[in-house]
RNA sequence: GCCCCGAUAGCCCAAUGGCAGAGGCAGAGGACUUAAAAUCCUCCCAGUGUGGGUUCGACCCCCACUCGGGGCACCA
């Protein structure tokens, strides 16, 4: 280490090393001491997945999550900002099979890391209260909470054909498959009939969907978007048609009840039973099985091109239209899907572009039941799906779309025909994993007692031990060969019986460890009401977009499934939501193959920590991207260094009468504090750095220039400056306040308060428009009343000449700013 | 195909219907210096993607389009 008087220049190195031990002693961040006074705030960044060292993304997202914790703490509130690792997951366990070792040594080792990384950045984490989600106290709730689902019913197994990914040799989640791609490692996903666990996230849909107007305004109109539209409600009608040789009818489900008249063929999914059933025994049975049998050869990348053309098999059946009595065809197709609605749809190709494809290419008849002014869909191969009055349709005729959806529901349902319904596109969550590192699933199969939760004084199952397992990836789960494991007896009646071999999905972990933070250390309860009720929701949540849909859903989820419980006041976890972008380089994300990874370890090498956690939070909105290359830490280091160099020019004693200071830094200052704190409650902190820059500017012209070094405006301006830049430059602050006089640490030194009167300016320049050109400028005072700035603007000579004895037809006064005269 | 977001100086970005420029990067010049670096000072640069509309007044609101980014995608 090298001594304080060898750096004249700032050095940042030196500065690191200098503090973070005394920080450790310090502990600044510590939350909730039971004598607290302090209003309290939960600040959440998303848990880190600890697969390696932190990299550029990590060091921004933890700057930004560090920004809004410090400003809380500055303002005076009691705040917690927990960290802890979601440990669990397929990269340790593939880790784990390459190096021939226990997933837990890559995992803690990486775990470990990762920490001391975060003191190094000097994180404002409150370090009580980590956890490792691959702990067996933590897991052991997982397996609890599961219990507790499948008490309720919302945890169920079924036999369905499920995402599969080859290459992982697992189940894949609906949310985990990306344009037909395994989102971990871009395998094309097939189909697989397999016996899964599930949550039953389709019971909350409603819910999910309706609660979303209480975060409006407070998360990303983008998030709430695009889970509205992964729950993708659908207000809509079941109707019933009647099938020749067949006793039940087949319901179908349709959005569109007002054009049943335009019904002219029935469609089944190829996959489904019921296109089986109805095939059996028809003269198109042979043919119907093979293309079947081709349907399901094709992967879903194929099936999901929507410009294909349309494929399907006449059935040799008919179905009867309740509203007509007409026969209808019935064809078995891909492009009908088995699992939504009920998997058969009654065919409107007129107004319904799927429709019209298919009955353009089988040579299906066509007829308009909506007049919408447009033109003949048969003859332009363009369906008609606007609004317009019904033709050809019995007692709808004439009537606009919404009228006619009324009529024919009340029709139908007063009928037994049908009655209006709703669907959805959410699937319920598939929770079981065919792999290793993962939660247990806490279920006993018993021959007799059938499916047996393992009792909670039996908590936690812990995972086997992974020596001895072969964890590659097989299509069956490791722990099924670690038989002394697997081999246990039915809580229930003793006899011998079967531990389920599947781990839980990660996302179990993640969908409730924002609830265990505040009573962490635990080991009773999963977490504690009084400590929920004091910390919980989530104040302010910070974390990437790439979680909009999967993270975010599930966790709402958990706490609406919670609630209901009873063991939580609340029923949405995360009152806002800040999504920060990711840091790319040359316009494109960074990585090895690419050649543009900017490696975190070498950026605080070369320009330290403050300087980089400034650059990531200044170059732009949070929620922007942030191109490396557009980017300038040696600008930030220049600037932290001439921030630093002002904590050494002010020659006036702490605790000086600030009221005596020069005025107008004194202004500016209070300005500063003002209108950065604004900036960062709105999330504007690259606005807020501006702020404290023109500051420094100020203050470096009012030493260098104006009332001098001694003038106790420049000790305010220079401690404004120190605490402002605690929020982004800690260890610069930090040791600017120390240069001043104080003690640490800044990090609690609290925002100064901001005197509303050195707000207001003496003198304000106003324009004057005429027809909205500006032709002069008049120095007013602050206070000005409309009438009397549109007086001072008339009597001016400049706009006195400019009118030239015109009377003006409107004079707009907007005190003190402008006065618009409209000729 | 549908939905969402964005477009301001060479570059990153400010400006919550009222003077287009806060801040930074890059660039130019000067002061200091034997010189360079560092530091300090000064300067340069666009009229807000395009076309309409509303308004006394539009970067901001509305309509249409272009380009870029993201999400969903045969969900009946």
């Amino acid at each position: 280490m090298t001594t304080p008087q060898e750096h004249q220049a700032y050095d940042f190195a030196y500065v690191q090393e200098k503090w973070l031990p005394i920080w450790d002693e310090i502990e600044p961040f510590k939350s909730g001491r039971p004598d607290d006074p302090r209003p309290k705030k939960y600040v959440l960044d998303m848990f880190p997945y600890p697969s390696g060292d932190l990299h550029m993304g990590h060091a921004e997202a933890y700057a930004l999550g560090d920004v809004i914790a410090r400003y809380w703490i500055q303002k005076g509130f009691n705040v917690m900002h927990p960290i802890g690792w979601d440990a669990f997951g397929l990269p340790a366990e593939n880790a784990a099979i390459k190096r021939n070792e226990d997933p837990r040594i890559w995992t803690y080792e990486n775990i470990a890391t990762q920490k001391a990384s975060m003191r190094r950045y000097a994180c404002s984490f409150d370090w009580d209260r980590v956890f490792n989600t691959c702990d067996p106290e933590y897991y052991k709730w997982n397996q609890w909470l599961f219990i507790e689902l499948h008490k309720r019913g919302l945890a169920y197994r079924k036999d369905s054909a499920v995402n599969w990914c080859p290459s992982c040799q697992t189940v894949l989640a609906n949310e985990q498959v990306v344009a037909g791609l395994c989102e971990r490692c871009d395998t094309a996903v097939t189909k697989k009939k397999l016996n899964q666990w599930y949550f039953k996230i389709t019971d909350y849909a409603d819910r999910l969907l309706d609660d979303m107007k209480e975060l409006e305004g407070h998360w990303p109109d983008k998030v709430l978007t695009m889970q509205r539209n992964w729950i993708g409600r659908s207000q809509g009608a079941n109707v019933n048609f009647m099938i020749e040789g067949r006793h039940a009818p087949v319901t179908i489900y349709t959005t569109r009840p007002d054009t049943l008249h335009g019904a002219t063929f029935m469609v089944v999914a190829v996959d489904s039973e019921l296109a089986a059933e109805l095939a059996a025994g028809t003269a198109a049975e042979e043919k119907f099985k093979k293309y079947r049998d081709s349907v399901k050869a094709a992967s879903d990348i194929d099936r999901l091109a929507t410009d294909r053309p349309k494929s399907g098999i006449f059935l040799e059946r008919y179905a009867i239209n309740p509203v007509n009595g007409e026969k209808l065809q019935i064809w078995a197709s891909d492009y009908v899907l088995a699992d939504y609605g009920t998997g058969a749809i009654m065919a409107v190709p007129a107004h319904d572009q799927r429709d019209l494809d298919f009955a353009r290419a089988m040579k299906l008849p066509v007829r308009v039941v909506v007049e919408t002014g447009d033109e003949d869909p048969s003859e332009t191969g363009i369906a008609t799906t606007g609004d317009g009055k019904l033709v050809n349709s019995g007692s709808l005729n004439g009537l606009n779309k919404v009228d006619a959806i009324a009529a024919i529901n009340k029709e139908l349902e007063a009928s037994g025909l049908g009655k209006s319904a709703r669907n959805y596109r959410l699937r319920d969550w598939l929770v079981s994993r065919q792999r290793y590192w993962g939660t247990p699933i806490p279920i006993v199969h018993c021959d007799k007692c059938g499916e047996v939760a393992v009792p909670a004084d039996q908590l936690p199952l812990q995972l086997p031990d992974a020596k001895g397992l072969d964890l590659k990836p097989k299509g069956q789960s490791p722990l099924a060969a670690a038989t002394e494991w697997v081999n246990t007896k039915c809580p229930t009646c003793g006899a011998a019986a079967l531990r389920d071999t599947d781990t839980m999905d990660t996302f179990v972990d993640s969908s409730w460890y924002f609830l265990r933070y505040p009573s962490s250390k635990n080991s009773t309860e999963p977490f504690l009401r009084a400590d929920i009720d004091t910390w919980l929701p989530v104040d302010q949540y910070v974390g990437g977009v790439t979680h909009a849909i999967l993270h975010l859903l599930y966790s709402r989820f958990f706490t609406k499934v919670l609630h209901d419980i009873g063991l939580l006041g609340f029923t949405e976890p995360f009152t806002r939501l800040l999504n920060q972008g990711m840091v790319v380089m040359d316009g494109s994300a960074m990585s090895k193959s690419r050649g543009n990874l900017v490696r975190l370890s070498d950026e605080l090498e070369n320009h330290g920590v403050d300087a980089i956690r400034l650059s990531m939070v200044f170059s732009g909105p949070p929620e922007d991207d942030v191109d490396w290359s557009d980017v300038s830490p040696s600008g930030s280091v220049k600037f932290l260094s001439r921030a630093w160099r002002l904590s050494g020019d002010v020659t006036s004693k702490p605790g000086v009468a600030f009221a005596n200071g020069e005025i107008s830094l004194r202004k500016a200052t209070h300005k500063a504090l003002h209108d950065a704190a604004f900036a960062v409650e709105s999330f504007r902190f690259n606005v807020a750095i501006a702020r404290v820059m023109e500051l420094v500017n100020a203050t470096r012209k009012a030493i260098d220039s104006g009332p001098g070094s001694a003038d106790p405006a420049v000790r305010e301006a220079v401690e404004a400056i120190a605490i402002m830049l605690s929020l982004v430059a800690p260890f610069t602050a930090e040791e600017m306040w120390e240069r001043l006089g104080h003690k640490p640490a800044i990090a609690t030194a609290g925002w100064p308060v901001v005197d509303e009167k050195l707000l207001v300016a003496d003198a304000v320049e106003a324009v004057i428009q005429i027809n909205g050109k500006i032709i002069e400028r008049i120095e007013v005072t602050p206070t000005i009343s409309d009438a009397e700035i549109e007086a001072l603007a008339l009597a001016n000579p400049t706009v006195a000449a400019a009118l030239n004895g015109a009377t003006p037809k409107k004079v707009i006064a907007r005190a003190p700013k402008l006065v618009n005269i409209v000729l």
